[in-house]
DNA sequence: ACCTTGATAGCAAGTTACTTGATAACCACG
DNA sequence: CGTGGTTATCAAGTAACTTGCTATCAAGGT
């Protein structure tokens, strides 16, 4: 059967491979591992990615964290309250008063989120076994400054 | 208004950023901007990639497209399906008899994709603007690198 | 001949992770 | 006091998948 992975030839004018187009494979890829790894934990990526920044940050409100995942507020906040209702975060009122509310991470959260770690520890495992440190401390950097050129709001 | 970007402080533990939030990160990115550029040409990012693949390979099937993305043959079959009625392809019955149908890029089709690759040149002129052509070379091999790793199906 | 096997195409329904649009609470400002 | 900005939340819709099923076609085994 045919190679899915080599081009296979036959083409008129051969166009070199985006990078583009190779990031939007690799992420179907760890998607699908991770999809799968996280269910064992009964979160799905999305909910992983949440919990995994309210962990970096500060009690962000779910406006704060939908800027930071470049989603809509909506759709955060549909993330945001189901993971409250199954006590993986709490939210309270900002303490200056407003509509906001700070999401932290409950217990139950910080070890669910840890236990994730350890499912995308391995993934990235075999992800990077052929990989050595320094490509991927360079391909992290890169990685990081084409989403920077590619934000919507311009910063310095 | 906090930097969206970086993470703020305030953690005890302070997790390293992962290589697969990265990927998420930019993909999501890279989907916007091209949705919206794509979207004045009529074709959505999804077709625009089984295009692409169509133009490089020989008259692949709808399942071969499948295989070749990571998608289900039902998935790849509507698009496939959408995209002959629009006329950007058309598909004949295999030569060697069988059920499968090759599906070849029509005029109009080819066409099309030029256009949508001007557009995708845009958005990586402007991703790769801070970016020197080796790290662009290096970034390319590594991903391709990471995504050969996490194949389900395992090949020499 | 007959029947399974394997690969394909196609239909239907359901899911996930979003989207836009609208409503309402809350604060600060002029 | 009203006006604008930010937030939460409800409602409906969409893109891009998924699983499950059926039907067609060719090749191989008995």
């Amino acid at each position: 059967m045919t190679d899915p992975g080599a081009p296979a030839a036959a083409s008129p004018d051969a166009p070199p491979t985006r990078v583009s187009y190779l990031v939007f494979r690799l992420e179907r890829r760890i998607r699908a591992c991770l999809d799968d790894a996280l269910a064992r934990h009964g979160v799905t990526t999305t909910e992983y990615m949440a919990l995994s920044e309210l962990r970096l940050r500060d009690a962000p409100s779910s406006a704060d964290l939908a800027r930071i995942a470049f989603v809509t507020p909506q759709a955060m906040n549909l993330v945001i309250r189901d993971l409250e209702q199954r006590g993986l975060i709490r939210r309270d009122p900002h303490p200056g008063g407003g509509r906001a509310l700070r999401a932290r991470l409950t217990p139950k959260g910080l070890s669910t989120v840890r236990r994730c770690d350890h499912s995308l520890d391995a993934i990235e495992a075999v992800m990077f076994a052929e990989i050595d440190h320094q490509a991927r401390t360079a391909l992290a950097e890169t990685l990081t400054l084409c989403a920077r050129a590619l934000r919507p709001d311009t910063r310095p």
